[in-house]
RNA sequence: GGAGAGGUGGCCGAGUGGUCGAUGGCGGUGGUCUUGAAAACCACUGAACCCGGAAGGGUUCCGGGGGUUCGAAUCCCUCCCUCUCCGCCA
Protein backbone atom coordinates (compact mmCIF):
# COMPACT_ATOMS: atom_id res chain seq x y z
CA UNK A 1 0.00 0.00 0.00
CA UNK A 2 1.45 3.45 -0.78
CA UNK A 3 1.49 5.90 1.66
CA UNK A 4 -2.13 7.59 1.72
CA UNK A 5 -0.35 11.14 2.85
CA UNK A 6 2.14 11.18 -0.37
CA UNK A 7 -0.66 10.81 -2.27
CA UNK A 8 -2.23 13.81 -0.76
CA UNK A 9 0.64 15.99 0.18
CA UNK A 10 2.67 15.28 -3.49
CA UNK A 11 0.47 13.18 -5.39
CA UNK A 12 2.04 14.19 -8.48
CA UNK A 13 5.30 11.91 -7.26
CA UNK A 14 2.81 9.49 -7.10
CA UNK A 15 1.20 10.17 -10.42
CA UNK A 16 4.69 10.53 -12.32
CA UNK A 17 5.98 7.24 -10.82
CA UNK A 18 2.47 5.31 -12.35
CA UNK A 19 3.19 6.55 -15.45
CA UNK A 20 7.27 4.99 -14.69
CA UNK A 21 5.34 1.18 -14.45
CA UNK A 22 3.42 2.12 -17.72
CA UNK A 23 -0.25 1.90 -15.74
CA UNK A 24 -2.70 4.02 -16.40
CA UNK A 25 -3.98 4.82 -12.81
CA UNK A 26 -5.07 8.52 -13.13
CA UNK A 27 -8.42 7.96 -13.39
CA UNK A 28 -8.14 6.11 -9.67
CA UNK A 29 -5.97 8.28 -7.93
CA UNK A 30 -8.05 11.28 -8.25
CA UNK A 31 -10.82 8.86 -7.21
CA UNK A 32 -8.30 8.07 -4.04
CA UNK A 33 -8.33 11.82 -3.24
CA UNK A 34 -11.74 12.39 -3.66
CA UNK A 35 -12.41 9.92 -1.51
CA UNK A 36 -9.42 10.64 1.20
CA UNK A 37 -11.23 14.24 1.10
CA UNK A 38 -13.89 13.41 1.91
CA UNK A 39 -13.38 11.03 5.13
CA UNK A 40 -11.15 13.98 5.89
CA UNK A 41 -14.32 16.16 5.77
CA UNK A 42 -16.57 13.64 7.77
CA UNK A 43 -14.37 12.82 10.13
CA UNK A 44 -13.82 15.90 12.30
CA UNK A 45 -17.55 16.67 12.45
CA UNK A 46 -18.55 13.26 13.33
CA UNK A 47 -16.01 13.43 16.01
CA UNK A 48 -17.68 16.69 17.18
CA UNK A 49 -20.73 15.13 17.60
CA UNK A 50 -19.06 12.43 19.32
CA UNK A 51 -17.65 14.85 22.20
CA UNK A 52 -20.88 16.82 22.48
CA UNK A 53 -22.47 13.23 22.49
CA UNK A 54 -20.41 12.23 25.49
CA UNK A 55 -20.28 15.25 27.09
CA UNK A 56 -24.26 14.61 26.96
CA UNK A 57 -24.27 11.02 28.24
CA UNK A 58 -22.10 12.36 31.32
CA UNK A 59 -24.45 15.09 32.15
CA UNK A 60 -27.60 13.01 32.36
CA UNK A 61 -25.38 10.67 34.47
CA UNK A 62 -24.52 14.34 36.93
CA UNK A 63 -28.37 15.07 36.88
CA UNK A 64 -30.13 11.78 37.35
CA UNK A 65 -27.68 11.71 40.27
CA UNK A 66 -29.15 15.22 42.17
CA UNK A 67 -32.66 13.74 40.90
CA UNK A 68 -33.33 16.20 38.57
CA UNK A 69 -35.35 15.88 35.05
CA UNK A 70 -33.04 14.36 32.17
CA UNK A 71 -36.03 14.06 29.61
CA UNK A 72 -34.90 17.58 27.46
CA UNK A 73 -31.40 16.39 27.41
CA UNK A 74 -32.04 12.85 26.54
CA UNK A 75 -33.88 13.90 23.73
CA UNK A 76 -31.27 16.00 22.25
CA UNK A 77 -28.83 13.02 22.81
CA UNK A 78 -31.60 11.06 20.78
CA UNK A 79 -31.24 13.75 17.65
CA UNK A 80 -27.88 13.46 17.84
CA UNK A 81 -27.16 9.96 18.07
CA UNK A 82 -29.57 9.36 14.85
CA UNK A 83 -27.13 12.61 13.20
CA UNK A 84 -24.06 10.21 14.54
CA UNK A 85 -25.08 7.06 13.11
CA UNK A 86 -26.24 8.59 9.78
CA UNK A 87 -22.53 10.52 9.05
CA UNK A 88 -20.70 7.31 10.09
CA UNK A 89 -22.73 5.00 7.98
CA UNK A 90 -21.47 7.29 5.32
CA UNK A 91 -17.99 7.71 6.36
CA UNK A 92 -17.71 3.56 6.42
CA UNK A 93 -19.06 3.51 2.95
CA UNK A 94 -16.05 6.34 2.40
CA UNK A 95 -13.62 4.41 4.01
CA UNK A 96 -14.84 0.72 2.39
CA UNK A 97 -14.29 2.34 -0.77
CA UNK A 98 -10.83 4.04 -0.05
CA UNK A 99 -9.03 1.01 1.03
CA UNK A 100 -10.62 -1.11 -2.03
CA UNK A 101 -8.94 1.41 -3.79
CA UNK A 102 -5.72 2.05 -2.02
CA UNK A 103 -5.35 -2.29 -2.39
CA UNK A 104 -5.39 -1.93 -6.35
CA UNK A 105 -2.28 0.72 -6.42
CA UNK A 106 0.99 -0.41 -7.17
CA UNK A 107 4.34 0.50 -5.14
CA UNK A 108 6.31 3.31 -6.33
CA UNK A 109 9.78 2.39 -8.41
CA UNK A 110 12.58 2.93 -6.19
CA UNK A 111 14.70 6.09 -7.96
CA UNK A 112 17.59 3.47 -8.71
CA UNK A 113 15.00 1.23 -11.12
CA UNK A 114 15.95 1.94 -14.66
CA UNK A 115 12.98 3.34 -16.66
CA UNK A 116 11.67 1.43 -19.28
CA UNK A 117 8.77 0.04 -20.45
CA UNK A 118 8.75 -4.01 -20.51
CA UNK A 119 10.94 -6.77 -19.91
CA UNK A 120 13.42 -5.76 -22.58
CA UNK A 121 14.47 -2.82 -21.39
CA UNK A 122 15.79 -4.57 -17.72
CA UNK A 123 19.19 -3.72 -17.28
CA UNK A 124 21.81 -6.60 -16.39
CA UNK A 125 24.39 -5.48 -13.69
CA UNK A 126 26.58 -8.55 -13.30
CA UNK A 127 27.66 -12.06 -14.80
CA UNK A 128 29.27 -15.10 -13.46
CA UNK A 129 30.88 -18.21 -14.75
CA UNK A 130 31.34 -18.91 -18.48
CA UNK A 131 28.59 -20.81 -20.41
CA UNK A 132 30.51 -24.12 -20.78
CA UNK A 133 31.43 -25.61 -24.43
CA UNK A 134 29.44 -28.63 -25.21
CA UNK A 135 31.68 -31.12 -27.82
CA UNK A 136 27.90 -32.46 -28.83
CA UNK A 137 24.56 -30.78 -29.18
CA UNK A 138 23.21 -30.52 -25.14
CA UNK A 139 19.56 -32.05 -24.52
CA UNK A 140 16.80 -30.36 -22.99
CA UNK A 141 16.01 -31.18 -19.77
CA UNK A 142 12.44 -32.59 -20.99
CA UNK A 143 15.14 -35.37 -22.85
CA UNK A 144 17.26 -35.69 -20.46
CA UNK A 145 15.06 -36.36 -17.11
CA UNK A 146 12.94 -38.78 -18.95
CA UNK A 147 16.31 -40.84 -20.26
CA UNK A 148 17.52 -41.11 -17.04
CA UNK A 149 13.99 -42.65 -15.42
CA UNK A 150 14.38 -39.40 -12.74
CA UNK A 151 11.12 -37.31 -14.42
CA UNK A 152 8.23 -38.26 -15.22
CA UNK A 153 6.37 -35.95 -16.84
CA UNK A 154 3.14 -38.57 -18.15
CA UNK A 155 2.55 -39.95 -14.50
CA UNK A 156 2.58 -36.04 -13.03
CA UNK A 157 -0.63 -35.59 -15.60
CA UNK A 158 -2.52 -38.99 -14.75
CA UNK A 159 -2.16 -38.10 -10.85
CA UNK A 160 -3.11 -34.36 -10.87
CA UNK A 161 -3.05 -32.15 -14.16
CA UNK A 162 -0.90 -31.21 -16.86
CA UNK A 163 1.58 -28.97 -14.95
CA UNK A 164 2.40 -31.67 -12.43
CA UNK A 165 5.68 -33.82 -12.48
CA UNK A 166 7.10 -37.06 -10.81
CA UNK A 167 10.25 -36.94 -9.42
CA UNK A 168 11.56 -40.29 -9.43
CA UNK A 169 15.04 -41.93 -7.44
CA UNK A 170 18.06 -39.88 -7.78
CA UNK A 171 16.09 -37.16 -9.34
CA UNK A 172 13.45 -36.51 -5.97
CA UNK A 173 16.97 -37.35 -3.90
CA UNK A 174 18.51 -34.79 -6.25
CA UNK A 175 15.81 -32.38 -5.06
CA UNK A 176 15.95 -33.50 -1.12
CA UNK A 177 19.84 -32.48 -1.46
CA UNK A 178 19.26 -29.31 -3.35
CA UNK A 179 16.28 -28.06 -0.43
CA UNK A 180 19.00 -29.48 2.60
CA UNK A 181 21.82 -27.62 0.64
CA UNK A 182 20.42 -24.74 0.46
CA UNK A 183 18.60 -24.41 3.67
CA UNK A 184 22.09 -25.35 5.50
CA UNK A 185 24.29 -22.55 3.35
CA UNK A 186 21.34 -20.11 4.61
CA UNK A 187 20.97 -21.02 8.51
CA UNK A 188 24.43 -21.71 9.24
CA UNK A 189 26.67 -19.18 7.04
CA UNK A 190 23.95 -16.04 5.96
CA UNK A 191 22.31 -15.74 9.49
CA UNK A 192 18.51 -17.17 8.14
CA UNK A 193 16.28 -18.63 10.74
CA UNK A 194 14.62 -21.65 9.49
CA UNK A 195 10.94 -21.41 9.35
CA UNK A 196 8.32 -24.45 8.27
CA UNK A 197 4.98 -22.62 7.99
CA UNK A 198 1.24 -23.37 7.10
CA UNK A 199 1.34 -24.54 3.16
CA UNK A 200 -2.18 -22.60 3.25
CA UNK A 201 -2.77 -19.12 4.48
CA UNK A 202 -5.87 -16.97 4.25
CA UNK A 203 -6.70 -13.97 2.58
CA UNK A 204 -5.79 -11.77 5.20
CA UNK A 205 -2.19 -12.82 4.91
CA UNK A 206 -2.49 -12.83 1.09
CA UNK A 207 -3.73 -9.32 1.23
CA UNK A 208 -0.94 -8.74 3.51
CA UNK A 209 1.71 -9.05 0.36
CA UNK A 210 -0.26 -8.22 -2.20
CA UNK A 211 -1.29 -10.90 -4.17
CA UNK A 212 -4.51 -10.01 -3.05
CA UNK A 213 -7.28 -8.55 -3.89
CA UNK A 214 -5.58 -8.20 -7.36
CA UNK A 215 -4.06 -11.01 -8.28
CA UNK A 216 -6.73 -14.01 -6.97
CA UNK A 217 -6.77 -15.70 -10.65
CA UNK A 218 -3.37 -16.88 -9.41
CA UNK A 219 -3.99 -19.05 -6.87
CA UNK A 220 -5.61 -21.95 -6.01
CA UNK A 221 -8.53 -21.91 -3.53
CA UNK A 222 -9.04 -24.37 -1.22
CA UNK A 223 -13.12 -25.68 -1.73
CA UNK A 224 -15.48 -25.99 0.61
CA UNK A 225 -16.12 -23.58 3.59
CA UNK A 226 -12.67 -22.49 3.85
CA UNK A 227 -11.18 -19.04 3.65
CA UNK A 228 -7.74 -20.76 2.48
CA UNK A 229 -5.66 -20.84 -0.30
CA UNK A 230 -2.39 -22.73 -1.09
CA UNK A 231 0.56 -20.87 -0.58
CA UNK A 232 1.86 -19.42 -3.74
CA UNK A 233 5.22 -18.49 -1.91
CA UNK A 234 6.71 -18.95 1.31
CA UNK A 235 7.19 -14.85 0.99
CA UNK A 236 3.36 -15.13 1.79
CA UNK A 237 3.75 -16.84 5.23
CA UNK A 238 6.66 -15.68 6.21
CA UNK A 239 6.35 -12.21 5.49
CA UNK A 240 3.11 -12.20 7.77
CA UNK A 241 5.03 -14.00 10.37
CA UNK A 242 4.77 -10.34 11.95
CA UNK A 243 1.35 -9.15 10.65
CA UNK A 244 0.06 -6.33 13.26
CA UNK A 245 3.36 -6.69 15.17
CA UNK A 246 5.30 -3.71 16.80
CA UNK A 247 8.90 -5.16 16.58
CA UNK A 248 11.44 -4.00 18.61
CA UNK A 249 14.18 -2.20 16.22
CA UNK A 250 17.23 -3.30 18.01
CA UNK A 251 16.17 -7.18 16.83
CA UNK A 252 15.88 -6.26 13.32
CA UNK A 253 16.82 -7.12 10.66
CA UNK A 254 15.09 -10.23 11.27
CA UNK A 255 16.03 -12.90 8.52
CA UNK A 256 14.31 -15.84 8.04
CA UNK A 257 13.99 -19.07 5.17
CA UNK A 258 11.54 -21.87 4.54
CA UNK A 259 11.71 -24.29 2.39
CA UNK A 260 7.94 -24.94 0.87
CA UNK A 261 6.44 -26.30 -1.94
CA UNK A 262 4.67 -23.28 -3.99
CA UNK A 263 1.34 -23.57 -5.87
CA UNK A 264 0.08 -21.37 -8.64
CA UNK A 265 -2.19 -21.75 -10.97
CA UNK A 266 -0.20 -20.07 -13.69
CA UNK A 267 -3.61 -18.83 -14.89
CA UNK A 268 -3.12 -16.99 -18.21
CA UNK A 269 0.04 -18.51 -18.95
CA UNK A 270 -1.66 -21.43 -21.06
CA UNK A 271 1.00 -20.75 -24.01
CA UNK A 272 4.14 -20.14 -22.04
CA UNK A 273 6.73 -23.23 -21.06
CA UNK A 274 4.42 -25.96 -21.80
CA UNK A 275 7.78 -28.53 -22.20
CA UNK A 276 9.24 -29.23 -19.34
CA UNK A 277 10.00 -28.57 -15.30
CA UNK A 278 9.91 -24.35 -15.95
CA UNK A 279 6.31 -23.37 -15.23
CA UNK A 280 4.14 -26.15 -12.80
CA UNK A 281 0.84 -25.69 -10.65
CA UNK A 282 3.73 -27.44 -7.97
CA UNK A 283 7.31 -26.39 -7.47
CA UNK A 284 9.53 -26.28 -4.89
CA UNK A 285 11.26 -22.92 -3.21
CA UNK A 286 13.63 -22.09 -0.60
CA UNK A 287 12.78 -18.58 0.15
CA UNK A 288 14.74 -15.61 1.94
CA UNK A 289 12.70 -13.45 3.94
CA UNK A 290 14.23 -9.92 5.60
CA UNK A 291 12.18 -7.21 7.72
CA UNK A 292 14.39 -4.77 8.03
CA UNK A 293 14.67 -0.93 9.16
CA UNK A 294 13.80 1.70 6.46
CA UNK A 295 17.34 2.67 7.12
CA UNK A 296 18.83 -0.38 6.08
CA UNK A 297 16.27 -2.42 3.29
CA UNK A 298 18.45 -1.34 0.36
CA UNK A 299 21.55 -2.43 2.06
CA UNK A 300 19.90 -6.15 2.99
CA UNK A 301 18.46 -6.51 -0.42
CA UNK A 302 21.69 -6.24 -1.85
CA UNK A 303 22.94 -8.62 1.06
CA UNK A 304 20.07 -10.83 0.35
CA UNK A 305 20.71 -11.05 -3.50
CA UNK A 306 23.89 -11.83 -2.89
CA UNK A 307 22.89 -14.68 -0.54
CA UNK A 308 20.76 -16.10 -3.79
CA UNK A 309 23.70 -15.67 -6.11
CA UNK A 310 26.05 -18.08 -3.49
CA UNK A 311 24.15 -20.59 -4.28
CA UNK A 312 24.17 -20.76 -7.85
CA UNK A 313 28.26 -19.92 -7.45
CA UNK A 314 28.95 -22.98 -4.93
CA UNK A 315 27.03 -24.91 -7.47
CA UNK A 316 29.19 -23.39 -9.80
CA UNK A 317 26.31 -22.72 -12.42
CA UNK A 318 27.08 -19.52 -14.74
CA UNK A 319 24.56 -16.71 -13.78
CA UNK A 320 23.65 -13.25 -14.63
CA UNK A 321 21.86 -10.66 -12.28
CA UNK A 322 19.37 -7.89 -13.93
CA UNK A 323 17.80 -5.03 -12.47
CA UNK A 324 13.86 -4.85 -13.36
CA UNK A 325 13.04 -1.84 -15.31
CA UNK A 326 10.54 0.76 -13.93
CA UNK A 327 7.73 -1.53 -17.17
CA UNK A 328 8.36 -4.94 -15.28
CA UNK A 329 9.40 -4.52 -11.82
CA UNK A 330 6.04 -6.15 -9.79
CA UNK A 331 2.93 -4.95 -8.19
CA UNK A 332 4.38 -4.94 -4.22
CA UNK A 333 8.40 -4.51 -5.27
CA UNK A 334 10.34 -1.07 -5.47
CA UNK A 335 13.32 -2.88 -6.88
CA UNK A 336 13.83 -6.28 -8.18
CA UNK A 337 16.75 -8.21 -8.99
CA UNK A 338 15.85 -11.20 -10.88
CA UNK A 339 19.09 -13.32 -10.79
CA UNK A 340 18.84 -15.61 -14.26
CA UNK A 341 20.60 -19.37 -14.71
CA UNK A 342 22.77 -20.34 -17.81
CA UNK A 343 20.25 -22.91 -19.39
CA UNK A 344 22.41 -25.14 -22.34
CA UNK A 345 19.26 -26.98 -23.65
CA UNK A 346 17.61 -23.94 -24.21
CA UNK A 347 20.59 -21.69 -24.92
CA UNK A 348 19.20 -18.77 -22.57
CA UNK A 349 19.57 -17.28 -19.27
CA UNK A 350 16.64 -18.20 -17.33
CA UNK A 351 15.13 -16.78 -13.96
CA UNK A 352 15.67 -18.77 -10.92
CA UNK A 353 15.11 -16.08 -8.69
CA UNK A 354 13.74 -13.22 -8.03
CA UNK A 355 14.56 -10.84 -5.36
CA UNK A 356 12.67 -7.65 -3.88
CA UNK A 357 12.35 -4.61 -1.53
CA UNK A 358 9.15 -3.43 -0.94
CA UNK A 359 9.89 -1.01 1.36
CA UNK A 360 7.18 -0.31 3.67
CA UNK A 361 4.59 -1.47 1.12
CA UNK A 362 3.85 -5.01 2.16
CA UNK A 363 4.50 -3.43 5.77
CA UNK A 364 1.99 -0.94 5.60
CA UNK A 365 -0.97 -3.13 4.19
CA UNK A 366 0.19 -6.37 6.69
CA UNK A 367 0.41 -3.94 9.87
CA UNK A 368 4.18 -4.41 10.48
CA UNK A 369 5.85 -1.69 12.25
CA UNK A 370 9.08 -1.25 14.65
CA UNK A 371 9.90 1.20 17.50
CA UNK A 372 13.66 2.72 16.41
CA UNK A 373 15.83 1.78 19.15
CA UNK A 374 15.33 5.13 21.42
CA UNK A 375 12.29 6.32 19.89
CA UNK A 376 8.79 6.55 21.16
CA UNK A 377 6.83 6.46 17.77
CA UNK A 378 6.80 3.56 15.78
CA UNK A 379 8.02 3.18 12.27
CA UNK A 380 6.41 0.38 9.45
CA UNK A 381 9.33 -1.59 8.44
CA UNK A 382 10.57 -1.91 5.27
CA UNK A 383 10.05 -6.55 4.02
CA UNK A 384 12.42 -8.22 1.54
CA UNK A 385 12.05 -11.19 0.11
CA UNK A 386 13.84 -13.74 -2.85
CA UNK A 387 14.29 -17.17 -3.60
CA UNK A 388 16.99 -18.78 -2.41
CA UNK A 389 17.05 -20.93 -5.19
CA UNK A 390 13.48 -22.24 -6.69
CA UNK A 391 14.76 -25.53 -6.56
CA UNK A 392 12.95 -27.35 -9.30
CA UNK A 393 14.62 -24.70 -11.49
CA UNK A 394 17.87 -25.50 -10.00
CA UNK A 395 17.47 -29.16 -10.64
CA UNK A 396 16.80 -28.04 -14.39
CA UNK A 397 20.22 -26.08 -14.64
CA UNK A 398 22.23 -28.99 -12.45
CA UNK A 399 20.68 -31.26 -15.19
CA UNK A 400 21.60 -29.29 -18.11
CA UNK A 401 24.88 -27.78 -17.71
CA UNK A 402 26.30 -31.11 -15.91
CA UNK A 403 25.12 -33.24 -18.64
CA UNK A 404 28.00 -35.73 -20.45
CA UNK A 405 27.81 -36.96 -23.43
CA UNK A 406 26.86 -40.34 -22.76
CA UNK A 407 23.57 -39.17 -20.74
CA UNK A 408 24.60 -38.95 -17.41
CA UNK A 409 24.72 -36.62 -15.19
CA UNK A 410 27.38 -34.91 -12.71
CA UNK A 411 26.40 -33.99 -9.57
CA UNK A 412 28.44 -31.14 -8.61
CA UNK A 413 30.81 -31.32 -5.68
CA UNK A 414 29.16 -28.88 -3.37
CA UNK A 415 25.80 -31.13 -3.76
CA UNK A 416 27.67 -34.59 -3.04
CA UNK A 417 27.53 -34.80 0.60
CA UNK A 418 23.59 -34.32 0.27
CA UNK A 419 23.52 -36.71 -1.95
CA UNK A 420 25.23 -39.56 0.30
CA UNK A 421 28.24 -38.87 -1.97
CA UNK A 422 26.75 -39.56 -5.12
CA UNK A 423 28.70 -38.01 -8.21
CA UNK A 424 26.73 -38.71 -11.49
CA UNK A 425 23.36 -39.89 -12.37
CA UNK A 426 24.19 -43.18 -14.91
CA UNK A 427 21.17 -44.12 -17.21
CA UNK A 428 19.25 -47.02 -16.32
C1' G B 1 -17.93 -34.85 14.78
C1' G B 2 -20.43 -34.44 20.15
C1' A B 3 -20.45 -31.77 25.07
C1' G B 4 -18.72 -27.86 28.11
C1' A B 5 -15.67 -23.39 29.59
C1' G B 6 -13.56 -18.94 28.24
C1' G B 7 -11.58 -14.52 25.27
C1' U B 8 -10.06 -7.37 29.26
C1' G B 9 -3.82 -3.16 28.20
C1' G B 10 3.53 -6.40 27.21
C1' C B 11 1.92 -10.37 31.06
C1' C B 12 -1.36 -11.84 35.24
C1' G B 13 -5.95 -10.33 36.87
C1' A B 14 -10.47 -7.00 38.77
C1' G B 15 -14.61 -4.87 36.81
C1' U B 16 -21.95 -7.00 35.04
C1' G B 17 -25.42 -0.13 32.35
C1' G B 18 -23.24 6.15 34.15
C1' U B 19 -16.67 10.67 33.38
C1' C B 20 -13.77 3.13 32.81
C1' G B 21 -8.80 3.42 28.31
C1' A B 22 -10.51 0.67 32.30
C1' U B 23 -8.70 -0.91 40.10
C1' G B 24 -4.52 -3.85 41.47
C1' G B 25 -0.08 -6.69 40.71
C1' C B 26 4.10 -8.08 37.52
C1' G B 27 7.25 -6.35 33.82
C1' G B 28 9.53 -1.82 31.53
C1' U B 29 11.49 3.47 31.69
C1' G B 30 13.13 7.68 34.49
C1' G B 31 14.19 9.63 39.35
C1' U B 32 15.40 9.68 44.86
C1' C B 33 18.67 6.96 48.04
C1' U B 34 23.66 4.13 47.40
C1' U B 35 30.86 3.89 46.29
C1' G B 36 28.05 0.48 42.88
C1' A B 37 24.07 -2.90 42.86
C1' A B 38 19.80 -4.73 45.32
C1' A B 39 15.77 -3.26 48.27
C1' A B 40 12.52 0.71 49.31
C1' C B 41 9.95 4.98 47.71
C1' C B 42 8.12 8.52 43.75
C1' A B 43 6.68 9.41 38.74
C1' C B 44 5.83 7.71 33.99
C1' U B 45 4.62 3.50 31.07
C1' G B 46 -0.85 0.93 24.62
C1' A B 47 -2.35 1.79 19.59
C1' A B 48 -4.81 4.04 15.41
C1' C B 49 -6.91 8.22 13.41
C1' C B 50 -8.54 13.64 13.05
C1' C B 51 -7.57 19.11 13.77
C1' G B 52 -3.01 22.08 14.43
C1' G B 53 3.16 25.23 12.07
C1' A B 54 3.89 23.79 16.93
C1' A B 55 2.25 23.58 21.76
C1' G B 56 -1.80 21.12 22.43
C1' G B 57 -6.77 19.36 21.78
C1' G B 58 -10.24 15.58 20.18
C1' U B 59 -12.30 10.68 18.60
C1' U B 60 -12.09 5.44 18.57
C1' C B 61 -10.38 0.70 20.41
C1' C B 62 -11.94 -4.39 26.61
C1' G B 63 -11.64 -11.17 20.25
C1' G B 64 -14.43 -9.30 15.11
C1' G B 65 -19.13 -7.44 13.31
C1' G B 66 -24.16 -5.87 14.28
C1' G B 67 -28.08 -4.34 17.78
C1' U B 68 -30.62 -2.10 22.38
C1' U B 69 -29.81 2.69 25.20
C1' C B 70 -29.30 9.59 26.40
C1' G B 71 -25.04 6.40 27.85
C1' A B 72 -22.14 -0.48 26.85
C1' A B 73 -16.05 -3.77 28.82
C1' U B 74 -20.87 -4.63 31.28
C1' C B 75 -27.42 -6.38 28.05
C1' C B 76 -28.99 -8.97 23.10
C1' C B 77 -27.65 -11.33 18.19
C1' U B 78 -23.86 -13.31 15.19
C1' C B 79 -19.09 -14.79 13.66
C1' C B 80 -14.00 -16.02 14.94
C1' C B 81 -10.47 -17.98 18.20
C1' U B 82 -8.55 -20.64 22.59
C1' C B 83 -8.95 -24.39 26.35
C1' U B 84 -11.12 -29.11 28.65
C1' C B 85 -13.61 -33.93 28.06
C1' C B 86 -15.45 -37.77 24.55
C1' G B 87 -14.90 -39.75 19.53
C1' C B 88 -11.50 -40.15 15.43
C1' C B 89 -6.61 -39.75 13.80
C1' A B 90 -0.36 -38.83 11.67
Amino acid sequence: MIDPALLRDHGDVVRSAMTARGADLSAALDALAALDADRRRLLPEIEGLQREQNESAAAVARAKKEGRDTAALQEDSRHRAARIKELSQQLEAVEQQRRDALLVIPNLPHATVPAGASADDNVEVRRHGTPREFAFTPQAHWDLGPALGIIDFERGVKLAAARFTVLMGAGAQLARALINFMLHVHTTEHGYTEVEPPFMVNAASLTGTGNLPKFEADLFKIAGDWDLYLSPTAEVPLTNLHRGEILDGARLPIRYTAYTPCFRSEAGSYGADVRGLIRQHQFDKVELMIVSTAEDSYAEHERLTGNAEEILRRLELPYRTIVLCTGDVGFAAAKTYDIEVWLPGQQAYREISSCSNTEAFQARRANIKYRPEGKKKAEFAHTLNGSGLAVGRTLIAILENYQQEDGSVVIPEALRPFMNGMARIERP
